[in-house]
DNA sequence: GATGAATGAGTGTTCATTCAT
DNA sequence: TATGAATGAACACTCATTCAT
């Protein structure tokens, strides 16, 4: 139940919160239950992470970075275009399948429908709106809703160059890349965030292998 | 701002509860900031639902049940596997693009990760477990969960059973349907959910008949 | 100890409050405390009052406007200068008397060098600086800061308008009438603040024709 | 920003205190952003200064000694009652100008009304009392009240002295010699806190004869 | 001597729900 | 039937002080 108290109490912390929002979601989670878990006193939490949001984002930022990196590496490391979306794909589900609870949070918690904005990219310009007119959200939820919106955009944006390029080399059907980007990326997200399918029956490889045979050559026989 | 007083008291509230639940969420919708709206008192609220949840999942039900009806209606009526796949999407983009902020509460607050449950379906039963070891769920939220995640199903299997069809009758690759479908069903529905692709540009059939052509044949040359 | 509970609860709370607020000052009081001495719950506090400001602002403004009123009412039947004089001391010092926490409270806490903000006045207008170069005070917290102003301002501007006259009718000695307002009109708070002198041993109109028989023909022999 | 690291810490401190008490005042100041300014860790100050109210202590009672000393010496050398009691305005306008936020501080979060107690002067001696009849100040208050009324007192024992031989010698109109003292030193006290008046445009020396002035021979004509 | 990591009691505020009228 | 006044459990966050190194 309790964290190993041998740790820094600073990743002590970062793991009581991993449990604590992993099993409660951001806003049901309470700091009380992870200061309990990790046994530090109140305080601590807030002297290394100032408030519950810095905590949350630590925790997924500090996971996304080597993901981020691994999937630049398995893409460039791969031959051909077919090989990126294997790669990136064996790597997004097998990272996906194992923080599939922290994911979820921060695709529908911090930037679901609840924040009241939206997020428009302006050529390499992202500007946060408010999806209702009568209200702007503070400067701060804007800067709190970017932070996420950059955490998928950095993931997003690695399998976005690989169908750019599958588009401007003739290896994919001309269209919207940034749709079709979309599409695979979020069926695939969904998927594991669902944990029904893909789970333990099959390697991620396989899953990955799978995916990309019905994304590039259809389900009709 | 406010919803037309003439109307019945219940539905007054169902009115504003909508508006309210689409702009903040489930969690961060307030009571009353519903009745303010509906302009009734609070009483009232518990009286015709009883509490918020069956508030909301009246909302929900009230929604889907037609919605369902159409999916089966649209289905039944169109000729073949590939008629009946673009008659599902279309009706399915076109009633999310309306309620995507409802269902994505539905899928994320009610059904996400932050409910502690997973749904296990074993053969015709529905069980809810704990998604922890150590936590049981009390029987009144599992009830709860169950009653979502059926709203969800109800849409779902209409869907599968086309695709079970297709792979029967040899129309469509061989392959777990299950998963096959939730591909499909999860890729519109998260990018309607992102409402930036598919929104204004394009009509629901038009997306609808790129969606399933991409499904069928592929994205490769 | 407690309230009396015939009342309503909105005047439960304004007496409990003014027990509280002047026995703790503004910031050392707290909302238990003030709910245990009314007897209501906390959040019958927020309903009515808002927030902790917003109850000690309606307390003082409760009291200021009928003091303003008076001190108009017994300036305006006073004959001339003199007797405006002790009229406006002898209304004061009996309202001070009385109130001399509060006010404290409102001259200090609420306007003293805490708050980090400057008022100045430009003609008719208010302007909320900040004390500090290197910081900007929110825009709440200077509506918060010029809401006490005017409160003090308030009962400010009816003495300075009588020395003014004096000053204009060549009753008084010429001289910047802010400065001889404010001395003396801050000589007698802060007596009466100190609570010291001017106690149960004189009537407040004798202290007033003391006051301003000093004020006007001095101390000297 | 920070303060000079080539002094000895608790030099540091104190100056770093000076700023900090200065800008938020006694309770709002936090140890945190002293130890920041000051450059030092957060046990230095409580070894040197044993908490912070001690700290507070000691900034107060550094700058009153030598201002107290000087108070004395230009009464001292001063001829009559009139030059005596423009000699200390001069001294007392100047020291409060520069430091008007603390002394504030002194005059109302330590001795203003929310601590709960009243200073009795019994002949020579100080009685701390509670100013409510049901709770009754702990030795260490008492303690920390009498302190600061001692440093007030030490100001203005000086010029009671003044006006009460004014009034023996009969240079002064006959009366409370308590009374009259407290007047004139209340009113210059605040007029230097509000920072309005008195400010660059004129010199302490200006200021202390025109307080002196109608002090003595009053405001009107 | 000097440190700063760690603490936890204490505070203002929110909001679903109840129940007397 | 419809109301809305009243509630209180729950939560994020602050900061003076301690003490092992």
């Amino acid at each position: 139940m309790h964290v190993d108290v041998s740790l820094p109490k600073d990743q002590r912390i970062l793991l009581a919160a991993e449990q604590v929002f992993s099993a409660r979601g951001y806003e049901k989670a309470t700091v009380d239950e992870i200061i309990m878990l990790a046994d530090v006193g109140k305080g601590t939490v807030y002297k290394y992470f100032g408030n519950k949001e810095q905590l949350f984002y630590k925790l997924i930022s500090d996971k996304n970075t080597p993901f981020v990196a691994r999937l630049k590496a398995v893409v460039a490391d791969a031959a051909d275009i077919e090989a990126k979306l294997v790669a990136y794909m064996t790597t997004m589900v097998s990272f996906y399948r194992e923080h599939y609870a922290l994911w979820q949070i921060v695709c529908f918690e911090m930037l679901g429908v609840s924040n009241g904005c939206r997020v428009l990219k302006e050529n390499d310009d992202y500007i946060i709106l408010s999806r209702y007119s009568n209200v702007e959200p503070s400067e701060k939820l804007k800067e709190q809703v970017l932070r996420y919106y950059m955490i998928m955009e950095s993931e997003f944006i690695i399998l976005y160059e690989i169908i750019a390029e599958g588009m401007r080399t003739g290896f994919l059907k001309n269209g919207d890349s940034q749709i079709a980007t979309r599409e695979l990326f979020w069926s695939v997200a969904m998927c594991v965030f669902n944990q029904r399918e893909y789970d333990s029956r099959f390697e991620a490889e396989e899953i990955a292998s799978i995916i990309i045979d019905r994304f590039l050559y259809g389900s009709a026989v």
